[in-house]
RNA sequence: GGCCCGUUGGUCAAGAGGUUAAGACGCUGCCCUUUCACGGCGGAAUCAUGGGUUCAAUUCCCGUACGGGUCACCA
């Protein structure tokens, strides 16, 4: 088979040489250990969790290097395509503050070498050139084969209990004659580009994973497909060929791409490329019915980040989340370096776990809690401003009407001015509900009162003698007296001393308060919070409380 | 089913042939306390399993179980 021959007539358009576009993009000008890593999504519905995972390890490994972090869209199927998708991901990407170097939308600078395009399915021509050139070496071929034909072969490797795939004697196109193939394309029949796999069974390849250390898999034996008929390529081609020429260094990618290595292995080899090295990373899991499984962009909702984004995770919190989960010993570096920027963290690979990592949400409300609690005011309120505005335009009028208001509230709620911080938020949509008690327009308490002796009473008793004008400490005394008088201890130590002699203790007295007012039993500080309130609006809400439990 | 990876408290996990098997979240007890918090000090709780190798194994090897991944002209 003259396969000059075959080339040209598979690829006539095709007029340079895989050497064009190997000088076209010439090996970075890099300091040495720098790294080249990409997140390489394909848009093909929304950005989540797991990408970000990946996402954050590859831009970490980057720039803590000195090296660049690009974003590729790996765009190659069309049928999957979603409209919005790429927007989606670069907001996402930018909102989490995933800043990359290069990539779809960003501009190059001046002077910097680009190596795009980065949308996979504007680098057709430069896939051709690679295949055209295996086609030329005799390690590639046009397979006529339909979907049902290969469904064929599977039900008959199936039934067989052979593997199941194109190789061997099953890959019926492998050894057509020119003139076949020749007439078949006259004909206009479909086909697509296969490599001429040369592995055997038998063989195993060694490859060391960045993560997961020394693999030993069976060598590739499929003549795999790397070039659909549309013309584009499938993922293992365009990964070979995309990350050699934009030059990665290190391919970070999920742990369900492991399999594959083989294939790409072999064609990395085919093409005379260098191979990067691989890092395959672990799997979000949930557990559900006592069972860990993949987290699934379908059934779980805390996949897509989208979710962080309209429950007003601060992005931060989520990094902080990522990062401790992603590498085991950042968790000790951050409480030993507080306010350090976490950027300054010795992010490394092989300090990456390698099996299934179980998502924890309330570690994530530990870590946002304090994170926030650590913040400047002005930094929460903006943000929760902002996060109000998008997702509860209606309450913004209630929420900030009078910002002073809202300046004391958030400063009671943090502690702030006070010995410690207090951990009140963790995220807007728990803020905007903690925060609504403050507001009479919207207060629609759901009494969480527990049952104690003489609560109406006392609550009578405290409304009576309530003055708005006492200090925080005179106010106090009140309830002391107030306890006293009903029998609960106002001495904290006497109490303890002796629980039964007593109905209970100020902390009762001040949580039914606390309850007629707020309607919860968790607040800050009750006298400031009546300070804020206002006089008129404590007498309503206590009257208020009084006839709930009168029902 | 074939191939691959994994399994340390409820969760994230450190760890090494000999340790009282770190730490964090959660749970919980106590202390502090002018209420709620915050904070401090404790506690319960872990090496999947069976065989080897070894003076000694949770750590090394083999098997089993369980979990996960993958076997497309999807990525």
């Amino acid at each position: 088979m003259d396969f000059e021959k075959l080339a040209e007539l598979l690829f006539p358009d095709i007029k340079n040489t895989p050497d064009y576009y190997e000088n076209l993009y010439p090996a970075r000008e890099l300091p040495d250990k720098a790294e080249v890593t990409r997140i390489g999504p394909s848009p093909t519905g929304f950005i989540h969790l797991g990408n970000l995972y990946s996402a954050m390890a590859g831009e970490r490994l980057a720039h803590r290097s000195g090296g660049v972090f690009y974003l590729r869209i790996e765009d190659t199927d069309n049928k999957r395509k979603v409209e919005g998708a790429v927007e989606s991901v670069i907001s996402s990407l930018d909102y989490f503050n995933i800043k990359f170097d290069e990539g779809a939308e960003v501009d190059r600078q001046a002077g910097k070498t680009s190596y795009g395009p980065f949308y996979q399915r504007q680098r057709a021509e430069i896939y051709q050139t690679f295949v055209k050139d295996l086609v030329k070496k005799g390690l590639a071929y046009p397979c006529f084969c339909s979907e049902d034909d290969i469904n064929a072969i599977r039900e008959v490797q199936t039934e067989q209990k052979l593997d199941i795939g194109y190789y061997g004697k099953w890959a019926k196109c492998r050894d057509l004659t020119f003139e076949e193939i020749e007439s078949r394309i006259k004909n206009g029949d479909p086909y697509s580009m296969r490599l001429r796999s040369a592995g055997q069974p038998g063989n195993t390849i060694k490859f060391k994973d960045e993560i997961m250390g020394e693999i030993t898999l069976p060598e590739n034996i499929m003549d795999v497909v790397i070039l659909k008929s549309d013309g584009i390529p499938t993922y293992h081609f365009a990964h070979a060929v995309d990350d050699h020429l934009m030059r990665t260094t290190t391919v970070i990618r999920g742990c369900e791409w492991l399999p594959s290595v083989p294939t790409h292995v072999e064609l990395f080899n085919v093409l005379g490329f260098r191979r990067p090295k691989y890092a395959h990373t672990a799997q979000l899991m949930k557990i559900e019915d006592g069972k860990k499984r993949k987290l699934s962009k379908r059934k779980d909702p805390e996949l897509s980040l989208g979710y962080y984004r309209e429950l007003g995770y601060h992005p931060e919190a989520v990094r902080v989340y990522l990062l401790t989960i992603l590498n085991s010993n950042f968790e000790e570096w951050y409480q030993k370096n507080q306010g350090v920027p976490i950027e300054e963290f010795k992010f490394s690979l092989n300090k990456m776990g390698v099996s299934g990592i179980l998502f924890d949400l309330l570690k994530l409300d530990d870590i946002s809690g304090t994170l926030i609690s650590n913040m400047e005011r002005e930094e929460v309120y903006d943000y929760f401003y902002k996060w109000m505005n998008e997702y509860k335009p209606e309450s913004v009028p209630v929420y900030f009407a009078d910002p002073e208001k809202m300046g004391k509230i958030m400063d009671l709620c943090m502690g702030i001015g006070q010995k410690r911080r207090r951990k009140d938020f963790i995220n807007c949509i728990q803020m905007y509900d903690f925060l609504s008690y403050f507001f009479d327009e919207i207060f629609a308490p759901v009494y969480e009162f527990e049952k104690y002796e003489d609560m109406t009473a006392i609550i009578e008793e405290f409304k009576n003698t309530y003055d708005y004008n006492d200090d925080a400490s005179t106010w106090f005394s009140k309830l002391k007296l107030i306890a006293d008088k009903f029998g609960y201890a106002s001495d904290m130590k006497a109490y303890k001393q002796d629980p039964e002699g007593y109905k209970g203790n100020v902390s009762h007295v001040a949580e039914i308060i606390r309850v007629a007012l707020t309607g919860k039993k968790n607040t800050p500080d009750l006298w400031t919070i009546m300070q804020i309130l206002g006089n008129d609006s404590c007498m309503t809400r206590l009257d208020k409380a009084l006839s709930y439990l009168g029902k």
